[in-house]
DNA sequence: TATATTAATTGGTATAGACATCTATATTGA
DNA sequence: TCAATATAGATGTCTATACCAATTAATATA
């Protein structure tokens, strides 16, 4: 599996090897892999250059590494990709923060008026409704309503959904993902957020809905997320053409 | 600059260390650094330290190496953005409203110490204060306090704040403006916004803060604006690569 | 003079080991 | 039984050293 003599580097020979377990599906995501002093005794090759290998693997994001702990396979990596810079996820990563979710509804409901509009379909058709706590650290930080046309993405799960929803919408039901629309907008807290984000009442939060299309322009998410204001920040890149 | 009693990895201080004169440009684009070597001696740390600051702000793009010849500045830190730089007139008109501004304040001011970092310049420096209620269909929709540096922005009147401030910087002085970054937050108005913007006391504004830089990644402009939530709203269009 | 060689300098790869910090588990003591 | 303490094992940081590979400049040679 590491050949010491070969000229291609041994800690490229091991990324590699590495790698292609993840792609193969003998390595699942939130999977362990061996340590690095494993790794080292294995291959009898030195445990930095072991480091080399898995730290560039953590950098494409195809593992991260939780000290104390050991080395974890990634959620799908291109995630990263529609949601940019307003990502929660990879926002809270860049920040050196550990990201999580609590699941708190998931359920088949019809839409509403406003909601149909919104998706492009008819009045009272199905609708997964998602509803999420994103935290940072443990700390509350964004309550996220998501919904997803239920005859468009079929055969959705609560699994599916903590796992990568994009992953599943691309691989599994071969659609593409082309782009989206976010609005971002101030207000006070309500009651319901009050209470999920443990925040105290009366203070602002950022608002922001997002829909997402495919490459045929049907619309397949809509995301109404709130932000506590007094911890979170859009940051936003601007390039002039 | 290296404290190796510090807590913080010595590494992490490197890092920090070499970005920060990236960012205050007395490290340009293209410029090369010390060699590795030259690193390690003068800070007395391990070459090796040395290199794990250089790999993570080669991961960064703020650097990148050439093997034999040594590691340079490198010239665009981010890759292309999705959105562009637009002013209040042109989001306003891209929605089909009458754009028009109200000029509250005009003159030069020392920089604080705050702005002075912002602007890249000596504390007590002269800068452009320009406060602008900005109005769609003549109603006040924002307050606009933007600070531009009077030594690389000369001549600025009020009669070309009026007009474009950004064609003069771009046409009469022939300055290209490459880009900036804007960080959006939520906030209750303080006293003088519900003055000025005409508004209730204590309902939700969003501020945003952008600082727009010319390709030489000079900063020339900090703006902080207010935006009456109720009426404004932020909308950015994402699109896949 | 023009070309080839050599030396110096740069980043790239790899080793071996030390100690720190964090996590989970087992053990001990009240 | 419960809580504090020890420990084993994981990643994180850091050192010192060695040699490889690419580039450049100085030097020797035809």
């Amino acid at each position: 599996m590491i050949d010491k003599r070969s000229p291609i580097p041994i800690y490229h020979q091991l990324e590699e090897s590495i790698k292609q377990l993840i792609e193969s599906g003998q390595l699942n995501p939130g999977d362990a892999l061996p340590s690095e002093r494993e790794y080292s005794d294995k291959f009898g090759i030195s445990r930095m250059t072991v480091r080399q290998a898995i730290i560039n693997l953590v950098n494409d994001r195809y593992l991260y590494r939780v000290k104390g702990k050991g080395t974890f396979v990634m959620e799908q990596k291109f995630e990263q990709n529609l949601h940019g810079l307003t990502s929660f996820t990879e926002d809270m990563k860049a920040r050196g923060m550990e990201p999580s979710s609590k699941l708190i509804n998931f359920e088949i409901i019809p839409a509403n008026a406003k909601l149909a509009s919104l998706l492009q379909i008819p009045e009272y058709g199905p609708v997964y409704e998602i509803q999420r706590i994103r935290l940072a650290e443990d700390i509350p930080m964004a309550f996220e309503r998501t919904y997803i046309s239920a005859n468009l993405v079929q055969g959705l799960t609560s699994e599916i959904v903590k796992n990568s929803l994009y992953s599943y919408i691309e691989e599994t039901l071969s659609m593409k993902i082309a782009g989206g629309r976010q609005v971002i907008e101030a207000a006070i807290a309500n009651a319901e957020e009050v209470k999920l984000l443990e925040i105290p009442e009366h203070i602002p939060v950022l608002i922001m809905e997002r829909s997402s299309r495919l490459e045929d322009n049907r619309i397949f998410e809509v995301v109404k997320s709130t932000y506590r204001a007094d911890r979170y920040k859009f940051m936003i890149d601007l390039t002039r053409p």
